[in-house]
RNA sequence: GGGCGUUUAGCUCAAUUGGCAGAGCAUCCGGUUUACACCCGGAAGGUUAUAAGUUCGAGUCUUAUAGCGCCCA
């Protein structure tokens, strides 16, 4: 067995030996298996791998894993998604750098352009989540243009339109000048920034003024409303008189609305139904008219009179001007607004009139209300509910159609009718029969195809095996940054089309976040980069790191110092393994030898070991993994690898040939448990270790997942071994105290009692653990033997003969601080026993420890005053 | 403005029905003990944000306050 684990090397060679056996795929189950689905959420086709990708596929395939160990018909059904804006916009970008634009090369050769782009950047992705050990099955990957999705897309649209529960029309959208299509509400983000609220005057017909606050005074050109509050004693008088638009002169009416704040500004406001939401609905009350004066790039448009050509930001500064010219102004003001900016580009976004194809979302979302509401359907963690239906329940209508070039092209179909060349619709996979049918240029938001990935990916609307056998999908692991766009999309179009659920469990992790919560950035250069980490240290401690960072979605907060310790653990894992596989020669049975044969640690081990698996299922089944991962380490770090394993070296180094075999099927089955366990955390290194032990089955990825015993948990061995680690603990602080040399062999003598008695029938334990020659018991009643330190651990006394190192003053003292901590401990028992509430309320078994800690204290107590008056002063 | 989360050791985080607050890193001391210096043995470090309440007992449950973060208007 090498000396080391060498990741670089085993990795690669490991991961291609799980794929060429086929143990990726449901098919390597058994074929009456119970089928477990996760449908991966897809990444960017164009994308490169992030530490949020690393967490999911972290996740996704310890699920997986977990569940193939158990038999599962396990499909892990990966893919990427073409991701309609991102992906446009690098190929744009990429255009532009050429020196030219879509628009240049025109639809036919972007879309060229852009598959081609795919082609090149498609496949990286993919290839660095097999790098992290991805056990997907690959032969069923699926991207979202791909012919069978796309025709999923077509048939959806098509019933929903069908169903009427699309339509199509002029609707104020979130517009993207910069991409020249319409966002939806979620993919813009509005952060308070500061800006300027500009104060001026609105001229009233008749010579008065109304003084009104913008932050954007260029949307004065598109006013067709100036309102005031009905109650507003200084303005109430003007309502139902006209005002004139500054500088364009245009004549609006004044409206009393309570909608207008009077605090605000300088309390009165103007309404901009074309570019606000407020404003839009306000007009829709007063049957404003609606203007738009804005072109598709955001640049002023005829509406706008004498500035239309105008940037809206150099118009803003030259109708100030203009106004400032003509006395309107009033003042401006430094102001903290939030600005609505587009989640892609980050440019502002602005609210214009535009034609497009929404969804009548209201009954998709009553359905996916009940689902969860009615427990079909569960979300962990649980809090993430209410997020939900509160979404669910002031659901808009969602804008499904998208200004761009790369997407699924929405099947519909216009022909000329009385002049306008929309005048007939059509909506279909072709072209209805006859002459000057046109498509529909616009593609459909990218979340559109996402919704139908669960089912889509299986090959829906197609009655498929797959899809038959694998859906509807058990577990859906995402963002919780994505519930909306995501998750509560699926379940909607899930339910809509299918008519069952498309996932009996939504995990939602938090985000990966820099130390102190800061976000990972580029620019920030705080970003810690998956690839980086695994070319250094190997998959394995990234994935460990990740899992056990973090709570079920909570933010995450990833430590550097964590992913060495990980990789330490690593290192540990591989060390156990290589000493016991270097102890045993030729073969050995598999499974535990029979009970009488066990010496008092094993029976300990074997006791910690099944409480922990116990413990560990009961974590995976409310989805603690992390927890389950620390406490495997906790297992083998703290207790396996320090006390059972070093004990085993007398059985093993100097015992009968029966002791040793029994020691080392003990230790061979302890660590298959544990690498058996890990394996979901960090598949490589136990894969690999798993190699060198004597085993049944081809390989760990498909071996059994470990169920406790339970009659192997014994809380009296486990009681009985306690004194042992207090004792050495003891034993250890003392040679330290009086400067023993830790490779020399002392003697220790003990008062003799029950503990006494047991320690000496095993007193092999404080030989391995704290190097102890032997073991002298002496009368209870003897007196201590001379020049030796005293060691009290409840009702044990033991002696440590230290001739020459001992110094009667530092013992003394010693003592006295061991005592006062006794006395501390002592009084809060005490105080605690003496309350006659507690012991008549309290559960009786936290009661008897109370009692039992009593009786320790009490018993240490004695045996230290004894020693310490022996001592004398 | 509404909702949710969070505040625990210097830093990053745990703590399963309420029962002696734990790890890692950093710090200090001691060690080339035949699996591991990618290690071992020890030590120190806390009024669990604050204030009330429920309880025999609160990091955990309730209420209020404050800081931080996220979501929705």
């Amino acid at each position: 067995m090498p000396r080391n684990f060498d990741f670089a090397q085993v990795e690669p060679r490991v991961y291609d030996w799980w794929q060429e056996n086929g143990w990726f795929k449901p098919e390597s189950a058994a074929d009456d298996a119970a089928p477990y689905v996760i449908s991966m959420p897809p990444p960017n086709v164009t994308g490169s791998l992030h530490i949020g990708h690393a967490l999911f596929t972290a996740l996704e395939d310890l699920m997986i894993r977990y569940e193939r160990m158990r038999g599962k018909a396990a499909l892990w059904l990966p893919g990427t998604d073409h991701a309609g804006i991102a992906t446009q916009l690098q190929v744009e970008k990429m255009l532009r750098d050429e020196g030219t634009s879509r628009e240049e090369v025109g639809y036919e050769e972007f879309l060229h352009r852009t598959w081609q782009w795919k082609e090149e950047q498609g496949g990286t992705i993919i290839r660095q989540l097999r790098r992290l050990g991805a056990s997907c099955d690959w032969d069923r990957e699926r991207f979202t243009l791909d012919d069978g999705l796309s025709s999923a897309v077509v048939q959806a649209f098509i019933t929903l339109w069908e169903q009427g529960l699309i339509y199509r029309g002029p609707r104020l959208v979130n517009w993207s000048p910069g991409l020249r299509t319409a966002v939806s509400d979620l993919e813009v983000e509005s952060n308070e920034e500061e800006v300027t609220l500009y104060y001026f005057r609105y001229p009233i017909e008749g010579g008065e003024h109304l003084p009104v606050a913008t932050t954007r005074p260029e949307t004065i050109l598109g006013d067709t409303a100036v309102a005031v509050h009905p109650d507003d004693e200084r303005y109430r008088h003007l309502i139902g008189k006209r005002a004139c638009v500054p500088i364009l002169g245009r004549v609006i009416p004044i409206i009393g609305d309570e909608y207008v704040d009077m605090e605000f500004g300088a309390g009165a406001l103007k309404v901009t139904p074309g570019h606000d939401f407020s404003d839009y609905e306000l007009a829709q009350k007063h049957n404003l008219e609606l203007l738009n004066i804005l072109n598709k790039d955001a640049s002023m448009n005829a509406n706008a009179g004498k500035y239309a050509g105008l940037d809206r930001y150099v118009c803003r500064e030259q109708l100030w001007r203009d106004m400032d010219d003509a006395g309107l102004t009033i003042k401006t003001e430094p102001y903290v607004t939030r600005i609505p900016r587009s989640q892609r580009g980050g440019e502002v976004v602005e609210p214009m009139m535009s034609t497009q194809w929404y969804v009548r979302i209201q009954p998709l979302a009553d359905k996916a209300i009940a689902a969860v509401r009615d427990g079909r359907i569960k979300i962990v963690p649980e809090r993430f509910e209410k997020v939900y239906f509160h979404w669910l329940e002031n659901i808009q209508d969602w804008c499904v159609s998208r200004q761009l070039w790369w997407g699924h092209r929405i099947p519909a179909w216009y022909r000329e009718k009385d002049g306008d060349p929309e005048g007939e619709i059509y909506v279909g996979s072709e072209a209805p029969p006859g002459d000057g049918w046109v498509m529909e240029q616009d593609v459909l938001d990218t979340w559109f195809s996402s919704g139908l990935w669960p089912f889509s990916t299986l090959g829906w609307p197609q009655e498929t095996a797959d899809m038959s056998r694998y859906y509807p999908t058990q577990m859906m692991e995402t963002g919780h940054d994505i519930l909306f766009f995501w998750v509560a999309r699926m379940i909607m179009m899930g339910l809509w089309f299918t008519d069952t659920p498309p996932f009996h469990t939504v995990y939602l992790h938090g985000l990966v976040r820099a130390e102190g919560g800061v976000k990972f950035s580029k620019t920030l250069g705080n970003a810690i980069d998956p690839l980086t980490v695994v070319d250094e240290l190997g998959a394995d401690p990234l994935r460990f790191t990740l899992i056990t960072s973090g709570t079920p979605g909570n933010d995450c907060h990833l430590d550097e110092t964590r992913l060495d310790h990980s990789f330490r653990f690593i290192n540990k894992i591989w060390q156990m393994t290589s000493f016991i596989n270097m102890n045993i020669d030729g073969a050995l049975e598999l499974g535990l030898p029979p009970a009488d044969e066990l010496d008092l640690p094993s029976r300990w081990i074997l006791s910690r070991l099944n409480r922990l698996i116990a413990n560990v299922q009961y974590l995976f089944d409310i989805n603690q993994y992390g927890e389950a991962g620390n406490q495997i380490l906790a297992f083998m770090w703290d207790e396996f690898a320090p006390f059972y394993l070093e004990i085993s070296k007398q059985a093993l180094y100097q015992g009968t040939d029966e002791e040793k075999t029994a020691t080392r099927r003990v230790l061979v089955h302890l660590q298959d448990s544990c690498l058996r366990l890990l394996h979901p955390f960090m598949p490589f290194a136990t894969e690999e270790a798993w190699r060198f032990l004597p085993r049944e089955g081809k390989a760990l990825i498909i071996a059994d997942w470990p169920q406790a015993e339970t009659e192997l948990i014994n809380d009296e061995i486990e009681a009985s071994m306690r004194p042992y680690f207090d004792i050495v603990r003891e034993i250890r602080n003392t040679r330290g105290d009086f400067k023993v040399d830790p490779g020399k062999r002392i003697d220790a003598i003990a008062r003799d009692n029950d503990i006494a008695n047991h320690l000496a029938r095993n007193d092999y334990i404080l030989g391995r653990l704290c190097n102890v020659e032997t073991l002298t018991l002496i009368p209870a009643d003897a007196p201590a033997p001379a020049n030796s330190a005293n060691i009290v651990v409840g009702e044990l006394s033991l002696f440590l003969p230290l001739e020459g190192m001992i110094d009667i003053a530092a013992e003394r003292q010693r003592l006295a601080a061991e005592k006062a901590k006794i006395e501390d401990q002592l009084a809060r028992t005490k105080k605690m026993l003496a309350n006659q509430n507690f012991v008549e309320r309290a559960r009786p078994d936290v009661v008897q420890r109370e009692r039992n800690r009593l009786d320790d204290l009490t018993a240490a107590q004695a045996q230290l005053d004894k020693r310490i008056a022996s001592l004398g002063d």
